[in-house]
DNA sequence: GCAAATTAATGATTTATTCAAG
DNA sequence: CTTGAATAAATCATTAATTTGC
């Protein structure tokens, strides 16, 4: 472990942390495409570096491993999650296809015409406020009658089914391999 | 004023806001083209989606409302920042070409070559502390002589050597192996 | 606003894996 | 098959961001 020091007015920590500046070349370097740098190129970036601020070989090294390391990792992850995602996607893609294609036979309507959502199944209860009442809905000029409470009888009944989604994995799901080097 | 509600998910506040499911298939119908449904694809819409909670079809008409804006918008911002990036980029780049390509000209060595970091010029202070010695860097298995105190006096004096022990002419491209957990 | 407490990033080390030479 | 060079993965440790209670 290093000690601290004071370099002047400069306060020493114990470890490499980057100005902006030094920050912005590396990963403009990184962009590059400069992943595993040699040993000279890295004595070019430090001492190029260095104009900006305290920096030695070894924190060069150190962060192109890392960002490196931590570029595939963010990579990794996310494509892991656009998988589930996908996967989660394409179940429930078939649990409510039905609907989708309900949706596409009726799309010679347009979306301003007065509807109204037929509210057979009052609940019993509350009766007293559940009058049926004029929304204006936006700046549609197009008011429909809408039952208030519509919403909470609608959600006491459930009459669909779910499919059980997430049971998938093994335990032993590691994340995907990736080719390097991009 | 807020009715908190134990429907799993679903918390009676003053307003609507989607349940993941809903979401998820509101986004799917989106996807699927939808972007103004008309009053019977809203009546289909909120009559499914009442499933997974407390929905009405206002909250339906509103969402495909304000998501095809929003999409809208997000995609304008999205080229207006790339162009901004861009030129930026362009700038710093010709602000570090000159780095960059000296580093891509020395692009076949390898990164754990030994390298040495001549450090001729010696700070006078400090001399107690400032020993040569054998530092390992990381994990490969390649050792160099590096001064401890390169960084401080590296920043004061300017011109820098190398010294590559024994060029090797190794570099090859391997394939990725890797796997991870989650 | 502000500092203590907490959390997220990331620099630095260590361990494991790969691959080629002998 | 063993060994060593090179590097990727995992881990440790410290700093920076962020939150939180005053």
């Amino acid at each position: 472990m290093l000690l601290q020091k004071e370099h002047g007015h400069e306060t020493c920590s114990s470890r490499w942390s980057p100005t902006p500046e030094q920050l912005m070349i590396l990963e403009e370097l990184y962009r590059s495409g400069i992943r595993t740098p040699s040993a000279s190129q890295i004595q070019h970036i430090t001492t190029h570096l260095c104009f900006y601020g305290r920096i030695e070989g070894k924190n060069v090294f150190y962060w192109f491993q890392n960002h490196k390391a931590r570029d595939r990792q963010k990579l990794r992850r996310k494509l892991n999650k656009q998988l589930q995602l996908q996967q989660l996607q394409q179940q429930q893609q078939q649990q409510h296809q039905m609907l989708v294609h309900q949706c596409q036979g009726e799309a010679g309507e347009t979306s301003s015409e007065t509807w109204k959502i037929a509210q057979n199944q009052q609940s019993e209860v509350d009766k007293t406020t559940s009058t049926s009442s004029l929304y204006n809905y936006g700046m549609m000029n197009c008011w429909s009658f809408v039952d208030v409470n519509e919403a909470s009888s609608c959600c006491t009944s459930r009459p669909l089914k779910t499919l059980d989604l997430f049971p998938t994995a093994s335990s032993k799901l590691r994340e995907d391999p990736l080719n390097l080097e991009l």
